[in-house]
DNA sequence: CGGATTCGTTGGTGGTCCCAACGATAGAGG
DNA sequence: CCTCTATCGTTGGGACCACCAACGAATCCG
């Protein structure tokens, strides 16, 4: 397989793993991201969730957590934040007594452009030392891996 | 900033945002090399404690936990199961009673070399849809991201 | 009409990362 | 020598993320 590496010394040859590298710059990403929202009170998965629903207008929380791959477990805690701070309201579906239908209200809207303001932001801070078309490069990249991984749920 | 991202829909203009791309690919990273050396019967933090102690011979914990970024308390934990398993050894450093020398056993070192394959396999898993050209620019473009991570903190 | 499925919710687990405090030991300065 | 400071290993705790099991209610389907 890799015998390049085998020469390595032990430590290096884990440090140098993509998935090493990967984590750590990862791990960065998300805490820039953290601290920039954080700054506006909120978490990513707040950001994320008031993105989803302002996206895709009255929907239910099943549909909601299967578009951004959050459990539906941890999806009741965000909106319970999000309705609590009046971003976000649930309302009984009458076609589907099952199911709510959550809206963003006006003051969401508003958050969420803090937000997306902000997370912009800190991407440009991860990203500073990549000239725009190296961005664009690395973003190619990291689409094709993540593409591997959607073929596989199919 | 970044005027060009402002006409995407909410939802996307996260899902394509750097620090989310990355975010899922190294999770997924992640998750390739956990179940590749949980097989072996460790963790992550297992694997490359086990490493850096094989790099770096008789080291104490502090000088461990800094050359992998791994907070003291949680390297205790990773140190007991190892010695539990009889692949490291703690002994009284008879220079610096604070100190502990930690030591690899041959079993240690078998083990380490089971991970560090488990490891690249799961990472050769992961990079499939890349070309070796194009993994090293990938890996490129990442170290670039992840030294200017080294710089902040000197 | 009855069985299977989906919905929202509650409960719990494990992993990663980080911080605070403690007794014990070592080193530096007077 | 002796205090002051710093470091060492350890314990305790917390926050966030990812994931799974089960439940009553409602719906769908055969």
């Amino acid at each position: 397989m890799t015998e390049r590496a085998d020469s390595l010394p032990a430590l290096q040859r884990i440090q140098t793993l993509p998935s090493w590298v990967l984590g750590r710059v990862a791990t960065r990403g998300r805490g820039l991201v953290a601290a920039a929202i954080a700054h506006e009170g909120a978490k990513m998965w707040h950001h994320a969730v008031l993105a989803a629903v302002s996206e895709y207008g009255p929907i239910a929380q099943a549909e909601l957590g299967r578009r951004i791959s959050l459990d539906p477990k941890d999806l009741v805690g965000v909106l319970n934040d999000l309705q609590a701070e009046g971003y976000v309201v649930r309302e009984p579906d009458p076609r589907d007594r099952r199911k709510n239908a959550v809206t963003v209200t006006p003051e969401g809207e508003a958050m969420l452009a803090r937000c997306a303001a902000a997370a912009e932001r800190a991407n440009d801070e991860l990203l500073a030392p990549l000239s725009p078309a190296e961005r664009e490069r690395l973003m190619g990249l990291l689409r094709r891996i993540g593409a591997e991984e959607l073929e596989q749920r199919a």
